[in-house]
DNA sequence: TCACAGGGTGAAAGATATTTTCGAAGGCCC
DNA sequence: GGGCCTTCGAAAATATCTTTCACCCTGTGA
């Protein structure tokens, strides 16, 4: 593949995200607006459609994959693109890592893709369901979180920010005891899943459990189109981010994935800032006597 | 682009230069589009004609009386414009994070400390320490990770991927666990101790058993004068990101100790290159069923 | 190899949005 | 007050966007 986009934000980490649930012509589409979205953007449907061999139907279909409801509004959102990436072109350059890179060109690379995936993950992050997601964790009875892999990290993670501020939690990485807690989920309470791929059947599973059971369910994954959704009420999608041979985007998605969980963290905590306040000072007196009393450290 | 707007001023000075020569409806309508341009990029003809209590055809003159062909263009140039000024003004994300802020403002002041933090650690990290560190854990016969709460998740990261490609590894939580482990440990083999304050006891314990046992020791850390360094062979230092109440430093490390456990891996997986790439590829391979097969397109 | 299923695709019909036309209303000078 | 010009908006005409639907390609199983 020798795509070679800018880092031009937003566009370009949708395309990312979405290239694999595109089709062929799709892709072309894509392509020519991720390409030149300054060029597109003064184009109608039928010249876009003609200038990608393809049809008008498919441009609408593209927009739509991108996220707007039609191609009007992505034209829009491209004539935007073009003029802030005009405003400011930092223009970063991003090559992949090599076997042969040496170590400070390693760190400098990983250290620069990371902050590009943060960079698209916000940019790109569904605020409305954000604020759904945050407003049911908020108030939920309890809340399961499900993850396998890599995933099963970051759902712990929540799980421990959410105990911090007071919420109940509990985090599943054994797909049967996923399933058997999920069975006693109820409404009021939230169900999580964790997946980069959106098509893990031992998070999936537990997942349409609780929604079954009536759950508030949440989806956070990297196929907005993944079987996941099915069965989610609200689906935060991650970016993804370039891959490379030692760095697989299912390994690197976790950096987008921490990110949507922060923010999630943050915002319940905001919500409950009554309880959640106390909470935290809490855990904070609880924890300072494990750490051997040296120096001052507790700032 | 032909049309470029030097500043967020054009449309303003543009709407002076005319108003003379602008009728009453007209003079409603520039004021309108001038006025929140941002909003009337989001209307259509008929939306923006009612808004400003005219018709159609009279948004249409002033669209034309502004220099655009019609009234399509001149809503592409105040998307553009809208885009523009927001660039402009990147926002307060410089703040800490407070109670009231609202979502998107949390979101972007999330990415950008994360991104901030990134920076940071890539700049102070120490390449020498990084570089033996790297070499001790490519030719470790196993691989002891400690880690606590927080720690622990980080720890557990860096075992997963170290066994990805290949190298034996494990990780403990459990204090005691991890001593008793660590008894087993003699040279040629790695201990690695993850703690953020540098100061936690359960953490620092089983690393010094490993040290005195002749392991290798490996501390990451966001505190160089922390009693964990002690211990350590080498020691990589974590940066550690501006704090607020709502997230407290103790729990923005991960962001960069991850980077520094990426650092590592990549590192030990370029020196281990020949049985790296196969035990990463045998690793999907084998994962690949898990996903319920949905699709696959050519790339 | 063939028949079949299923999604991918574009031509054209259908729906919207934009532009133009045109007549009416208001105002100004004679 | 009447002619004449300007302004204005309703509605027709056009351009543009969206949806539908049948065809086609591709992969699959007999």
């Amino acid at each position: 593949m020798k795509e070679t986009f800018s880092g031009s934000g937003a566009l370009a980490a949708k395309f990312r995200t979405l290239a694999p649930s595109m089709t062929r012509s799709m892709h072309r589409v894509a392509e020519a607006v991720a390409g030149d979205p300054a060029g597109c953007a003064k184009l109608t449907v039928t010249a876009l459609a003609t200038r990608t061999g393809t049809s008008e139907a498919t441009v609408v279909r593209t927009a739509r994959l991108l996220g707007y409801p039609g191609y009007r509004d992505l034209r829009l959102a491209l004539a935007a693109l073009a003029a802030q990436q005009a405003a400011g072109a930092p223009a970063a350059v991003t090559a992949n890592i090599a076997v042969d890179d040496p170590l400070p060109s390693v760190v400098a690379k990983l250290a620069h893709d990371e902050q590009q995936c943060l960079a698209d993950t916000a940019a790109q992050l569904d605020l409305a369901q954000l604020e759904a997601a945050v407003g049911a964790l908020a108030t939920a009875r309890r809340t399961d979180v499900y993850g396998i892999g890599a995933s099963s990290l970051v759902a712990q993670d929540l799980v421990q920010k959410l105990l911090r501020i007071g919420r109940i939690a509990h985090a599943h990485n054994d797909p049967h005891l996923a399933v058997t807690n999920a069975v006693q989920l109820r409404p009021g309470d939230v169900a999580v899943a964790i997946t980069h791929s959106g098509n893990t059947h031992d998070v999936i599973e537990p997942l349409r459990v609780a929604f079954d059971h009536g759950a508030t369910t949440i989806a956070v994954t990297g196929r907005p189109d993944g079987a996941v959704t099915q069965y989610a009420d609200h689906v935060l999608t991650t970016s993804t981010s370039r891959e490379s041979e030692l760095r697989p985007a299912a390994m690197s998605s976790r950096t987008s994935q921490l990110l949507v969980v922060d923010c999630l963290f943050i915002g319940v905590a905001q919500r409950t800032y009554d309880t959640a306040a106390p909470a935290l000072s809490a855990s904070y007196e609880a924890l300072a006597h494990r750490h051997t009393p040296r120096r001052n450290h507790a700032r």
